[in-house]
DNA sequence: GGTATAAATGACTGACGAGTCAGTAACTTA
DNA sequence: TAAGTTACTGACTCGTCAGTCATTTATACC
């Protein structure tokens, strides 16, 4: 009566290369939805094809869920986003690192770890310094690299690199997050993506421009 | 036995007209450190110095009480910074915007704000609404006029008045959410409040600069 | 003082969800 | 194909907490 014939799918499979892969991007988004406490284990396996118990054979507990979750997604997106520099006059660069940049910010992780990280993290004092340091200490150390070059090469004007690159930081960022939200934050609702960082670009570039002062122009712009 | 002797304190008071306020003041901080879900009401009972049943009979139950924290919170403090604009160049203006709107986003209750609203507020999308009105689009006006009239009067360059507003508003509440944890956010911890406005005012004021494109400076700066 | 009533209490209930574990089904090996 | 192994299941326990309500306490008024 039972016995499963030639053909018949099994009731489930065993897939342990597979299941923490499957639990963390489950709980990326049921998490993302409902917060730490807010989210229930039984939804993340649910949604994850698996039951309840299997998620206590990959991950201690809730916690650990979470934390695993924050770091393993952190890191795959860094690192997919740091291909996208090359060299070239510093404005290109620069441009070129907002462009990546931004694609980062806007992928659809990042917007989940980022209410994540800025409503539950105090809690987790060590994951708000591992995200701290490498999505925004390593976004600002590059732009502030390439600030400094340009600043160097007079295509930009003298200003603290490390402030410079922290305005751009903010910027990106909290457009980053409107967008992500545009049924919210109607100033963005008419915006593409595209527009949005155009602009962004724009108005950065010219935050940097030289200040001109003095005898008429020496070199000529195109 | 239990007689209350003249000069005996009552075990406690009947207070209505004050409960309300501190059950919402309370709850700012237990939401505010455990988020919604994660927020204990006996907590924030006793945190009000009353006991849970009290919040009933003023709240008919968590969620209310939240919501009414919110909007309470937000309008308090908009209220108290929107009294800071009054006339000069549209330079002056925007400077003294900019110190208190700055002044607005680092009080006390701002950065718990920001933080319930971005973990918890898909599910309360009134509450988003009214936040990103009241807090965004209203700043964003206010600072769209100002570089408007600045535009026409030669101070500022011409820049579409809402993306630049949009700009400053990234900006400061980027770097407002930052220095509200400067233990996290190490690439602030070295700055002190008043050089981190400052530093915003002269990056935004540069960027708005005119170009001044073509024929030597006809207005001289100190 | 005594009485009325509004304000506040805190023990209780009922629901819910994290974490457990005995049992079962998929796969492996001989 | 039978015995052995391991991935997985889901009913259960046990603690926690939102919300209730019978009781107690403060206060106003006579």
């Amino acid at each position: 009566m039972s016995l499963p014939s030639t053909g018949q799918e099994p009731r489930w499979r065993r897939l342990p290369e597979e299941r923490p892969r499957q639990l963390i991007d489950a709980a990326l988004e049921v998490f993302g939805e409902h917060g730490l406490a807010g989210a229930r284990l039984e939804d993340i396996a649910k949604r994850a094809g698996v039951s309840k118990g299997t998620i206590y054979l990959y991950f201690p507990n809730k916690e650990a869920l979470f934390r695993e979750m924050v770091r393993q997604k952190v890191i795959e997106e860094i690192e997919a986003a740091e291909q996208r520099l090359t060299d070239g006059t510093a404005t290109e660069q620069l441009r070129r690192f907002m462009l990546g940049y931004w694609t980062f910010l806007r992928s659809p992780a990042f917007a989940t770890i980022y209410r994540l990280v800025h409503g539950e993290l105090h809690h987790f004092p060590d994951l708000a310094k591992f995200y701290s340091r490498e999505v925004i200490e390593r976004g600002i150390k590059l732009v502030g690299e390439i600030i400094r070059r340009g600043a160097r090469s007079g295509e930009f004007r003298d200003i603290d690199p490390t402030v410079a690159a922290r305005m751009l930081g903010s910027i990106m960022l909290s457009h980053a997050v409107w967008c992500s939200r545009r049924s919210f934050f109607l100033h963005v609702a008419e915006e593409t993506d595209e527009q949005c960082v155009d602009n962004i670009i724009d108005f950065y570039l010219h935050a940097l421009r030289p200040d001109q002062t003095g005898a008429g122009a020496g070199t000529s712009r195109t």
